[in-house]
DNA sequence: GACCTCACG
DNA sequence: ACGTACGTGAGGTCC
């Protein structure tokens, strides 16, 4: 190890404008939250400041400069007038914030540099260069990978990746392994392939690929020119030729200077740290709440440092006051842990007037005047996470109502990000210095009830605080949105439809269940030794390392996919393998046995509760695209494509006698909300005349005269196109879905686009819409964020792409079949049916009823389901029932 | 805890 | 040249 005897001095240098660009790009979808009082932007101030306490705390420099482009024009614009050229305008909502974020950096004791005529990375580079020489250890922040080519032993180069928070650190090595070059090697690779977004050329045809494998070969570029007679004759050969002077013009471009003019010196750049007294008023006037309660409690955020909060106890004497208030009230139930169908209540709080009560006595919920008060609708309250409070207190014998404000669904609708199911994360979101359930309870094996029980009840009536603060102004964003009714209307009433299921639950015989797990084992059992047999030797089928090593190294089947940890043994490889080798069948079946035994036979049999019934739980407030989820178990994946699979359904029964399993789903659900935001006429049509669409579709993009004269291979495939329609298509993705050309798969689109103009322009408009507006949204106005619809990412960009059009497809039908599960739900009551909805799966609703309602739910069920919104196409509804979930379909 | 695989819409 | 279908949850392996 090397000796530093200048006692670890640490350079920290930062790239001003690629970070505050990020900065300003990870909290666009705020930009109109975050304005300081004299009408200025601070998305990005808020943002840089918080990358910054983050890597202060992190890398403890002593030594600190942020580098700033100083104009348009540099050396390199004189050398080459196009550099840069081309590129978007900085938005003037982040022009506005640059002279903030100096002020800020000032403030803060950090140095902020710039220089007539060089750009922000020839100032870090000649730093670098700088602090290196001194032995300081030097860290680079910076949004432009392009300063990766600085990266040395002492030098390392932190590229943000999500955010500004998240950054990847690289090192030598790490240049190495993910480039496979040299850091001294980025510029040549800079010079053969050029720059799009910096706007210079560089070698024909010569991308990233070609051009480490070139340099693998020849080292440099010089190495290249100076060999390259002897390269054997090539369009490469041509192409390196001919672009010789560019791809020379254009390295000097990539390369960043590290010898500027600079007039600062090390001594210059001591990191000063915080100017307290002007700080607090700079967070003042940028109304930096979450900076200025940080910089009171110093920075550790452990839980003996949360802000202490009035409260008393809550007894019956504190009841008194609670019932007889007629204003609203805040209510805290809390459970510590995983599902809140078994988990024990540890204490509750409510606020009342201003004033806070809390208690670790779950008795006081045998309190006649307080059962009372909870189950009354007229008194009005606010939680966070309603269905979850029900389902507590219903154990505990209460019922709650009157619920307006549930902090949670609301942080949910407003940003699908957001919502983390904590109180904590979604405080901070807005501002607020609450602890997460991690952060109070601990970890992992740490997690635990504090023992002191005051800082326990603290913590509750804090979470009450929140709630109370937080009400006004996330419920004027909502509307803002134009969200509330999607709030008042769906969502909110929603919550109780779906506690009632998971209350009531789903009957399921874990005799059945035993069964097929007795009979699965002796199968599996069977094909494992027959593979053993073919293979030669014994291994775990399972791990798909061992199972690799014997078909691709043992018995030598072609490898057709690689893995990033090995060779790929998924389902799509196996298929194109079977006919090489029997064993591959048996692996397949092995495979599909074991999951349907693991995971449904064996799996569920641990989620039944002694009432013999599985109470899942459904998450509201998870998916991005509104759609629910159901987790332990997850009920929304019962097998039904396989028939083996299949057989699980049987042990899902009615909880009585002479009653029955009734279920009903959309038809095409998604297809029809297509045509209908799309406004394209022939799906419309399609679907006003009821014809089978995935026919329809074939014989349009097939040019046939009559869905006569439709294949049913054509119907597949025409099929498979429409799926892809709705998932954002692909040429790839559809070629690989059905086995064809990618140039097959290109020419589908082109016609289906031509047969189906009004889709083609929707996703066109949609795309559009995301990239200006920052989110799309459903007919109901759910809306889903999508801040990587600017990424300079290819692949994160054409994903964005992708779920802009998804999304306002998939959750309009999600929104759909919610408005339906509440229509529903009043029915049921209103016709005074006995029947119980159970479970939902996107598209379908499942009952049980007892069978004398059977036929009256045949009528009924379809008519709330395809009368739930009113589109430009009818919905389809279809039905069935029978004695098991198996036979109800 | 990451990764692979696979169940559903 | 890039690297892909959209949305989920769970079990098993391996580190």
């Amino acid at each position: 190890m090397g000796e530093n005897m200048t006692e670890n001095k640490k350079l920290l240098l930062i790239d001003g404008n690629s970070v505050s660009f990020r900065a300003f790009f990870a909290m666009h979808n705020v930009l109109d939250k975050f304005i300081s009082g004299d009408g200025v932007h601070t998305n990005a101030l808020y943002a840089f400041n918080n990358m910054l306490e983050i890597i202060l705390k992190e890398e403890k420099p002593t030594h600190a400069l942020v580098a700033f482009d100083a104009g348009k024009t540099t050396f390199r614009t004189k050398m080459y007038s196009e550099y840069k050229g081309g590129r978007a305008k900085t938005p003037p909502e982040l022009l506005e914030q640059l002279p903030l974020i100096k002020e800020l950096l000032n403030l803060r004791g950090i140095k902020t540099y710039e220089l007539k005529d060089f750009e922000a990375d020839d100032i870090i580079g000649t730093l670098s260069k700088e602090g290196e020489k001194d032995d300081m250890d030097v860290t680079v922040i910076t949004g432009d990978r392009d300063l990766t080519q600085l990266t040395t032993k002492k030098v390392t180069v932190r590229v943000n990746v999500k955010g500004v928070t998240e950054t990847e650190s690289y090192t030598p090595e790490h240049v190495k392994e993910k480039l496979g070059i040299d850091p001294n090697q980025i510029i040549d690779m800079k010079g053969l392939m050029g720059d799009n977004s910096d706007h210079y050329p560089g070698v024909e045809k010569v991308g990233e690929k070609t051009a480490v494998k070139l340099l693998n070969q020849y080292d440099s570029m010089d190495g290249i020119y100076d060999n390259i007679d002897d390269m054997k004759k090539s369009k490469l050969k041509e192409h390196l030729i001919n672009d010789k002077d560019q791809a020379f013009l254009s390295r000097k471009l990539a390369t960043i200077d590290t010898d500027a003019p600079i007039e600062v010196k090390m001594g210059d750049l001591e990191y000063q740290g915080d100017n307290q007294e002007q700080l607090i008023r700079f967070y003042q006037k940028m109304s930096f709440n979450s900076f200025l309660e940080r910089m009171d409690v110093d920075t550790d955020t452990n839980v003996s440092d949360l802000a202490e909060i009035e409260y008393s106890l809550l007894d019956e004497k504190a009841l008194k006051q609670i019932v007889s208030d007629t204003g609203v009230q805040t209510v805290i139930v809390e459970s510590l842990g995983e599902n809140y169908h078994t988990t024990p209540i540890i204490g509750l709080a409510v606020e009342s007037g201003d004033k806070y009560y809390a208690t670790d006595d779950v008795g006081i919920l045998e309190n006649q005047d307080f059962k009372d008060w909870l189950a009354d609708k007229s008194k009005e309250k606010y939680v966070f996470d309603y269905k979850k409070t029900i389902a507590l207190l219903d154990r505990y014998g209460c019922k709650i109502d009157g619920v307006t404000f549930d902090m949670l669904l609301v942080a949910y609708l407003l940003d699908t990000n957001d919502s983390k199911q904590d109180i904590g994360l979604v405080a901070q979101n807005y501002g607020h210095n609450l602890p997460t359930e991690d952060e109070f309870y601990g970890k992992g094996a740490k997690k635990a009830i504090p023992t002191d029980t005051d800082k326990l009840l603290n913590y509750l009536a804090q979470q009450a605080q929140v709630i109370v603060s937080l009400h006004d102004k996330m419920m004027a964003e909502l509307k803002d949105n134009d969200q509330d009714s999607l709030y008042d209307e769906i969502e909110l009433p929603l919550t109780i439809v779906l506690s009632d299921m998971e209350l009531q639950g789903v009957t399921v015989q874990a005799s059945k269940l035993k069964e097929m797990e007795n009979s699965f084992a002796q199968r599996l059992s069977d094909i494992e030794k027959s593979i053993y047999a073919a293979a030669g030797e014994e291994f775990n089928i399972n791990s798909p390392k061992q199972l690799g090593v014997i078909l691709f190294e043992k018995l030598k089947l072609p490898v057709i996919k690689k893995t990033k940890t090995g060779y790929s043994t998924a389902v799509d490889v196996l298929e194109k393998l079977k006919d090489k080798s029997p064993v591959v069948q048996q692996i397949l079946d092995y495979r599909q046995i074991s999951k349907i035994n693991s995971t449904y036979a064996v799996g569920l049999q641990k989620f039944i509760q002694p009432d013999n019934k599985i109470h899942t739980i459904y998450q509201q407030t998870l998916t991005q695209t509104g759609r629910l989820s159901s987790i332990e178990p997850n009920l929304q994946n019962i097998p039904i494509r396989i028939d083996e699979g299949r057989q699980i359904r049987k042990a899902f029964v009615p909880q009585h006698e002479n009653w029955e399993m009734f279920s009903a789903d959309y038809s095409q659900v998604e297809l029809r909300v297509l045509a209908h935001i799309s406004g394209d006429e022939h799906m419309q049509e399609a679907f006003k005349e009821d014809y089978d669409i995935h026919a329809h579709t074939a014989m349009r993009i097939f040019g046939l005269n009559s869905t006569d004269d439709v294949t049913p291979n054509m119907r597949r495939q025409a099929k498979a196109t429409n799926f892809g329609i709705v998932y954002g298509i692909s040429d790839y993705g559809l070629s690989q879905n059905i086995g064809i050309t990618r140039k097959e798969a290109a020419k589908f689109i082109e016609s289906y686009f031509e047969q189906y103009p009004g889709v083609k322009k929707y996703m066109d408009d949609i795309v559009k819409f995301a990239r200006e507006n920052g989110y799309v949204e459903t007919i109901m106005h759910r809306r889903r964020y999508l801040p990587d619809i600017h990424a300079k990412n290819f692949a994160q960009r054409n994903f964005a792409q992708r779920t802009a059009m998804n999304t306002p497809i998939q959750g309009s039908a999600a929104d759909i079949i919610k408005v339906a599960m509440i229509n529903m739900q009043k029915k049921l009551k209103q016709e005074n049916l006995q029947a119980n909805l159970l479970l939902q799966v996107h598209d379908e609703m499942i009952f049980e009823a007892p069978k004398s309602e059977i036929e009256t739910l045949e009528k009924i069920v379809p008519s709330v389901m395809d009368s739930a919104v009113k589109l430009d196409v009818p919905l389809k509804v279809e039905s069935a029932h029978g004695k098991t979930w198996y036979e109800a379909k």
